[in-house]
DNA sequence: GCCGTTTTCGGCCCGACTGTTTTCAGTCG
């Protein structure tokens, strides 16, 4: 059985509750939890390198011995520390360590005090008021705690990038348009990005922050205040989502919006480069002893570990520190290197436009070439198009094109199944007539890996097949990515002359970051798509740019950055 | 447990807010 990376990293996450709780060293905690995070951030099997001998000693901060524990756990699926860890503190204690407002210290005392072992025992304490009575809690504590284990019932706690985007924009263009109010930035992993948030963060610098502050936890939307201070306040919206706001002044806009951008890990590295050269770096800027020497813009607080400015979508401790002091920073590709979108559908099969409305909506985005890939047979719940429609539909297309004067090209394609046999569902014959084929999953998406890799590759050795649509198959938060060896896909297309998709759709994001810029390490390139089944979706385009930012691929890395003619250059294999 | 232009030992990021306390510990980000 292979262990997958989120497995390794959800042992060592254990590990590191289990041993804070145990009163460990708080940095040897830390060094757990890091190893886990950088982890659960590769995309590259870690099993796979195991077994091929890698060094897992040259990922950041991870030394020989964290190197040894990932190899065990890859190997066995078994941390010979973690099990011993577990026959003096009860496993699930771990899960409490979740609870907001419970940290190691309180889950030791409830663990030791009233032999709490998990989370369906402290209900009960709860429920019997025997928590207030500890020392260092009290009846707000337990209220709180009740609180957040009702409310964790079932309820995922991170939301997806495009629905924190719509409350963002809300909050953002209410709290702007106060007065005195001078800047506003939502920071965090939302200005990172990352493809869900756990929380807003907004920055405000203002004249006088009491008005900002009183309209923020006063806002129609806020359910609850959990925190309000000067400077500080924190609330939960009706929608559940948490979000911050933070107070600075406007000499330290640069470190806070640093601050405040995380990630967490990437902030400590930078800070420690600063202890390293005597400063000391917060929110309020970079000091040395008491002196101010910098902090208005996020280039100046870099600049004084000696470094050049890093993209927010870069922040992830993953590398991005040692490639700003080597000089290899990426070019990270911008929207509006974008030329076109190769994968939309109009009325033929699932689709809500006209592939005219479509055309016209690519071309009112300045894009050279829109393809549209309806989709096949086998999709029946989509209408499919058999041989003969989809025919139809290449004249169509061909007729548009004569109407459309060269304003833009509409390439004729279709969103190609890929059958369970690894065949493609309409015969090669009507596929060659095709610019290009985008080739998907769309059933028995419970193979193995090992069928599922077959099936892919076995595809990609059609000559007609293009891109691999939305490779992993997975919905954020919805549904797991079917299992397939990524690694073994890439080197096939990088074989074949194929490419893979980053699919823009917000529920999607596929290929994800790490998945982007593995996809680059194995020199295959991709295409950045929207899945559009109307005309407004092409705006989706953005997500799947961020998205591939976060994986540092450039505009070369991405086939439509290209020309019409070079990219049908690419795409004859 | 990690790491090295001060170091192979001895450091390791830092401040705000809350609740339970009578000056601070715990938690969070």
């Amino acid at each position: 059985m292979t262990i997958h990376n989120q497995e390794i990293a959800d042992r060592l996450e254990r590990a590191a509750d289990l041993l804070e709780i145990g009163g460990s060293d708080a940095f040897r905690v830390r060094a757990y939890r890091q190893a886990a995070q950088t982890v659960s951030g590769l995309a590259q099997s870690l099993a796979d390198q195991v077994e091929n001998g890698a060094d897992l000693n040259e990922l950041p901060d991870i030394g020989q011995n964290m190197a040894e524990k990932i190899a065990t756990i890859a190997r066995t699926g078994e941390l010979p520390q973690l099990d011993e860890l577990e026959e003096t503190l009860p496993a699930q204690l771990s899960e409490l360590m979740q609870l907001s407002g419970l940290g190691p210290k309180r889950v030791k005392a409830l663990h030791q005090d009233l032999g709490i072992d998990n989370l369906d025992d402290l209900k009960q304490a709860v429920d019997q008021q025997r928590v207030r009575q500890l020392e260092g809690f009290g009846r707000k504590t337990e209220e709180t705690i009740a609180e957040h284990l009702a409310r964790r019932q079932g309820q995922e706690t991170r939301t997806r990038l495009m629905e924190a985007e719509e409350v963002a924009d809300t909050l953002a263009r209410d709290l702007d348009g106060i007065e005195g109010v001078q800047q506003l930035t939502v920071a965090g992993s939302f200005r990172r990005r990352k493809e869900t948030v756990g929380d807003l963060d907004i920055l405000v610098t203002a004249e006088e922050g009491s008005a900002v502050m009183e309209r923020f936890t006063g806002h129609e939307e806020v359910r609850e205040i959990v925190s309000q201070g000067e400077t500080r306040s924190t609330v939960v919206l009706r929608s559940g989502l948490q979000v911050d706001l933070r107070l600075m002044p406007e000499a330290a806009y640069g470190a806070a919006l640093h601050y405040f951008t995380g990630s967490k890990a990437h902030n400590i590295a930078v800070r420690r480069m600063g202890v390293e050269r005597g400063l000391k770096i917060n929110e309020y800027g970079v000091f040395r002893d008491d002196e101010r020497i910098a902090g208005r813009t996020e280039e100046e607080v870099y600049a004084s570990v000696d470094l050049p400015y890093i993209e927010p979508v870069l922040r992830e401790h993953q590398g991005e520190i040692e490639a700003a002091q080597q000089d290899r920073l990426p070019q990270l590709i911008e929207l509006d290197a974008i030329r076109g979108d190769l994968h939309c559908h109009t009325r033929a099969s699932d689709g809500h436009e006209s592939p005219r409305a479509m055309a016209e909506a690519g071309a009112e985005r300045g894009y050279a070439y829109l393809a549209i890939t309806d989709h096949t047979q086998n999709l029946t719940v989509a209408g499919g198009l058999d041989e003969a429609r989809l025919r139809e539909q290449i004249e169509r297309i061909d007729r548009l094109n004569d109407e459309l004067g060269g304003r833009i090209t509409v390439l004729k394609s279709a969103e190609v199944d890929i059958l369970a046999d690894g065949s493609l569902d309409l015969p090669d014959s009507i596929l060659e007539q095709l610019d290009l084929c985008v080739c998907s999953i769309h059933d028995k998406l419970d193979r193995s890996r090992e069928q599922q890799t077959e099936r892919v590759l076995r595809a990609m050795d059609n000559p007609n097949f293009s891109i691999l649509g939305h490779p992993r198959g997975r919905l954020i938060g919805k549904r797991d990515p079917y299992d397939l060896d990524l690694e073994r896909v890439l080197a096939g297309a990088a074989e074949r002359g194929c490419f893979l998709e980053v699919n823009a759709q917000p529920k999607r994001l596929d290929l994800s970051d790490a998945d982007c810029r593995l996809a680059k390490e194995m020199g295959v390139k991709v295409a950045i798509s929207t899945d559009a089944h109307s005309s407004t979706n092409l705006d989706y385009i953005r997500f799947g740019v961020d998205q591939a930012r976060r994986g540092w691929l450039e505009a070369d890395d991405v086939i439509n950055t290209r020309s019409l003619e070079a990219l049908r250059t690419l795409l004859k294999r």
